[in-house]
RNA sequence: GCGCCCGUAGCUCAGUUGGAUAGAGCAGCGGACUUCUAAUCCGCAGGCCGCAGGUUCGAAUCCUGCCGGGCGUACCA
């Protein structure tokens, strides 16, 4: 509607003269209904150009739509406020978007602007070092959310899970299983470990100082003993204790994904990266362009060209790469499968890292246009008032699994889902675990639920859905704002999808539900006559297809009953 | 010090490209169920949109400076 209403006052435009061919024109949904449909401020803003003052503009702009505009489509343009035209849709448009949506049914919300395109998203990669954590579960949320939105809106989208399992990390991750394992196999001094809050802890002797002091280590070391008795003991290679952590920590975090309806298409890690000479590829392409030097027996990336206030070092001393190298040639890899579209979902602690790799990615000539990265804040865990105590180091903090196994999955992706990734989240475990009307999520689930009810009653006492219904019965004030509410879904869509701004759909969603509610109470279908009734059941079950649609694209269930 | 995010109702937060009288949920107060699910609906109350300047016909939104909070500023990831 927007489109061919820009076009009539692009006409206008021109034959008024001394309108500049850039100039936009402006449509936006008013926040007030009584401000129309659509509305424009294009008297305003040619005001000054023109000369003349906003409201004259906006009456002979007023006048000579009325003449040009498809009066089935709109029904009326009028001047309001300091000069702005409002437009009204003509409820034949209204009934003809309704009878389009049931139509479409479970692709009603799905647009183009992606299509032909790739996407890739790359979300999660957490390095299997532990249990993921709840800022892991915004990052799972968020991005697989994306991910949808993406293929709603077209894109050919693959998810996936990078990881490094090269570096430092991992090693400390073997050592730690390694000595837990050395415990279990002989008899083995224990030693004590201070740990940042003061307390100690007895471990054995060859911890690591910085090693991971989960119980899941320990189980892991129980299980390669099972497996292997004392027969690990005889050769100092971590290699063993390193995959047998890897492969159980990820099957661990492949059943949390799981139960959160996330299922990757793929996982790409760091090793496979220095297999195929990836990362030597970067290296050598930065220096050839320029960019390194050498320095105290490391390699530097000279950001400062970049505007950065030091520049980086890409490899140690010790002659391994820093993380952020490999995730250079992690990039260039993407690069190289020619995805138009590349969305990294990062916690705002990588802040200051991602613009290193955009960089080295330009200086390596690739369009970092294509380079989207999605950065969020971080998640407090609340009960009520107070704060949820978690220490890392211990592995004493809430899991995701645990958020999950207490409040479900519903629950955990909406409230991952319902705040900007801009803001900092408090997850209220008291609100989460309510199963109230306290609770966001029950509301939609409610009204979808509700509607299932409905229909499935009206059709026992004989009425029906006829396809052929007369929508134009529809006339109720709660009415027309609910098909109108209904309509807004594709947009809604499309715009989460490219601000990857997930959360406004939550909240068209909770006024998707208002308004079916206000619907629900003021307009009645049993009782009333066949013909009015079956409208009824269709504007009712076209609330039930966006609820359901919109419900789907946020990963949450949408229940027939509650 | 520097960089990024945030500051909007008692609380948690919406408010895409600058628009008309700044919104929602929760909490508070008052109403509505012998009728399709009351996990609902209707109403009331609640605001110097952190502060001060600036740009504009018009600023919660853009710019500058300050104040407050978070996260960074590693040869950790």
């Amino acid at each position: 509607m927007k489109d061919p209403l820009r076009t009539q006052i692009r006409h206008v435009l021109d034959a008024l003269g001394d309108v500049p061919d850039d100039f936009e024109i402006e449509l936006e949904e008013p926040d007030r209904p009584e401000h129309g449909d659509l509305a424009t401020n294009t008297a305003l803003r040619l005001a000054s150009v023109l000369g003349d003052n906003p409201r004259s503009i906006a009456e002979t702009l007023a006048a000579q739509l009325r003449e040009r505009v498809d009066p089935s489509r709109i029904q009326s343009v009028e001047v309001a406020g300091p000069g702005f035209v409002n437009f009204r849709f003509a409820q034949d448009y209204l009934f003809e978007g309704l009878a389009d949506l049931l139509a479409e049914g479970d692709t009603f919300g799905k647009t183009d602007n992606g299509t032909g395109q790739t996407a890739l998203v790359e979300y999660v990669s957490a390095n299997p070092t532990g249990p993921l954590n709840v800022g892991h579960g915004r990052n799972a949320v968020l991005g697989d959310t994306i991910a949808n939105l993406l293929e709603w809106t077209g894109y050919d989208v693959t998810r996936e899970y990078y990881y490094n399992n090269a570096g430092r990390q991992m090693r400390v991750l073997a050592q730690s299983v390694r000595a837990r394992y050395e415990a279990l196999a002989g008899d083995v001094s224990t030693t004590s470990l201070t740990l940042d809050d003061g307390t100690t802890v007895e471990v054995p002797a060859g911890f690591p100082e910085d090693g991971y002091l989960g119980q899941y280590i320990t189980e892991i070391a129980d299980d390669l003993y099972d497996e292997h008795g004392d027969a690990l003991l005889a050769t100092d290679d971590l290699a063993p204790f390193r995959e047998a952590a890897e492969q159980a920590i990820f099957a661990d975090i492949e059943d949390t994904l799981r139960a959160l309806t996330i299922d990757m298409d793929g996982y790409a890690n760091e090793q496979a990266l220095h297999d195929e000479g990836r990362v030597q590829e970067v290296l050598n392409g930065l220096d050839d362009a320029g960019y390194t030097y050498e320095e105290n027996g490391a390699l530097w990336f000279k950001t400062t060209e970049f505007g950065k206030e030091d520049d980086t070092v890409l490899v140690k001393q010790t002659g391994e790469p820093t993380y952020r190298t490999p995730d250079i040639a992690y990039h260039t890899a993407k690069f190289g499968r020619g995805f138009d579209l590349m969305v990294d979902v990062f916690g705002a602690d990588h802040h200051a890292a991602y613009p290193d790799v955009l960089s080295a990615l330009d200086v390596l000539g690739h369009d970092t246009d294509r380079v989207d990265v999605v950065l969020y804040q971080f998640v407090t865990l609340v009960r009520g008032d107070e704060p949820v105590k978690m220490s890392t180091r211990r592995a004493n903090y809430v899991t995701l699994d645990d958020l999950i196994d207490q409040v479900g999955a519903d629950v955990t992706r909406f409230f991952f889902l319902m705040r900007s990734p801009d803001t900092h989240l408090n997850f209220d475990l008291e609100l989460a675990e309510e199963e109230s009307e306290k609770n966001p999520v029950f509301y939609l689930q409610y009204a979808h639920a509700r509607i299932c009810s409905v229909l499935d009653k009206a059709e026992e006492v004989g009425f029906s859905h006829d396809a052929d219904a007369d929508l134009s019965l529809l006339t109720h004030e709660d009415e027309i704002a609910l098909i109108k509410e209904l309509l807004r879904f594709p947009q809604e869509l499309q715009n989460a999808a490219e601000a990857r701004a997930p959360h406004f759909v939550p909240n068209y969603l909770r006024d998707v539900a208002t308004a079916f509610s206000q619907f629900y109470d003021h307009c009645q279908i049993i009782g009333e006559e066949n013909e009015r009734a079956s409208a009824r059941m269709q504007l009712a079950r076209a609330a039930k297809t966006v609820l359901k649609n919109g419900l789907t694209v946020l990963g949450i269930s949408a229940p027939r009953q509650m």
